[in-house]
DNA sequence: TTTATTTTTGAATAGTGATTCATTAATAAA
DNA sequence: TTTATTAATGAATCACTATTCAAAAATAAA
């Protein structure tokens, strides 16, 4: 018997998406991964079935943990609206600063994703925006937000302009502040641009 | 001599909005673009240098227009900065929703081409940005927006949100009201969703 | 040790599709 | 009509890389 060295099924996930960070998904090479990885390219197809597959689970791995982490967060009824839409915020903030390579992949290659699996790319990415929906909807019930608002539209509003603005600073990390970027956000969305 | 038939750049260019729109840039083949413009292959290439050259090609004779079609509308001094604003949004709305294909281009393949031509992917982009800041600039200076906003922030915030919202109408057209979404951004950006 | 089992390897394969270019077709001028 | 010039073609080339798989290496059990 032999038992495996390391955990190569890990190094090889996180050296694709270094990989898919610098050079897009079209352009990253799985020789260039396993080299990162520094496993044989071989080895990359022990533990995933291709190059799609790689994604797939960068994709799953990252929205399960936010799905579950922003799940327990709401669950604590003694926070107002404001409250818990500045946690989602925070949460989202959080972890795509940990880590911006993550953020590059994760908004670059959204599309692709979206169009090879149209429906279900990530089950946990749709019940996550639902919970922000129900944040917001919760904000009207209790007359903190305009009931107006398109709940479908104000989900894309707000993820369009995080993801943006995450892109825009996961591609030069030091030439803006990512806090300012984040009370920036959590403020527009709130109150506008208007004084 | 031979003088051209029809206006062969133009059909490919054309064609290669709609079929880089279906399959995205790198999924998109050559000989797929020459099929739908109804020409050889080998055509292709004597109007344009490469793949990339046909996607530089149309970013740069959308942003030109945009760049030009705003500046011209801003050059009205009796416009309120609240009508820039909402001209601005309604030029951007108007160009992509008579074309949902060249939106989705354009919106999926930018970072490719920021990656490509981190300076001067397009210069006329730049400046149809600088305008758009103009105007919430002018509305600082005349009371109506708040001065504490960072103008680099917001300039990404604001088209963050319209991108990915375009994204989304553009994917299913019949899916989502148009009107709404614009009537929607344009009320959310200037209050926000306070109530 | 030796054998059995599992992991890891990386050279070879195989498919793809962008690009080239020699050829053909079309038009204008002579 | 003939010739010259440019446009258009598409089969052949060529580079590239994802994926495979037979062999080698590492470990555990006997």
């Amino acid at each position: 018997m032999r038992t495996k060295e390391g955990n190569k099924e890990k190094d090889i996930l996180e050296a694709a998406i270094k990989v898919f960070a610098e050079y897009g998904f079209y352009k990253s090479k799985i020789s260039k991964i396993a080299e990162v990885a520094n496993v044989a390219a071989g080895s990359v197809y022990v533990y995933y079935k291709n190059k799609e597959d790689i994604l797939q689970k960068i994709y799953a791995s990252l929205w399960e943990k936010m799905f579950f982490r922003l799940s327990e967060f709401v669950q604590n009824t003694r926070l107002s609206p404001d409250e818990k839409l500045d946690g989602m915020f925070d949460l989202v903030f959080d972890i795509f600063t940990q880590n911006p390579s993550m953020a590059l992949v994760v908004v670059n290659e959204e599309y692709h994703m979206m169009l090879k699996n149209p429906e279900n790319f990530t089950d946990y990415y749709e019940k996550f925006l639902d919970l922000c929906i129900d944040i917001v909807c919760e904000g009207q019930s209790a007359g903190r937000y305009s009931k107006d608002l398109d709940i479908t539209i104000l989900r894309y509003y707000i993820f369009g302009a995080i993801r943006y603005l995450l892109q825009i600073w996961a591609n030069e990390p030091e030439k803006y502040d990512i806090n300012k970027i984040r009370s920036s956000v959590k403020y527009i969305i709130k109150y506008g641009i208007t004084k």
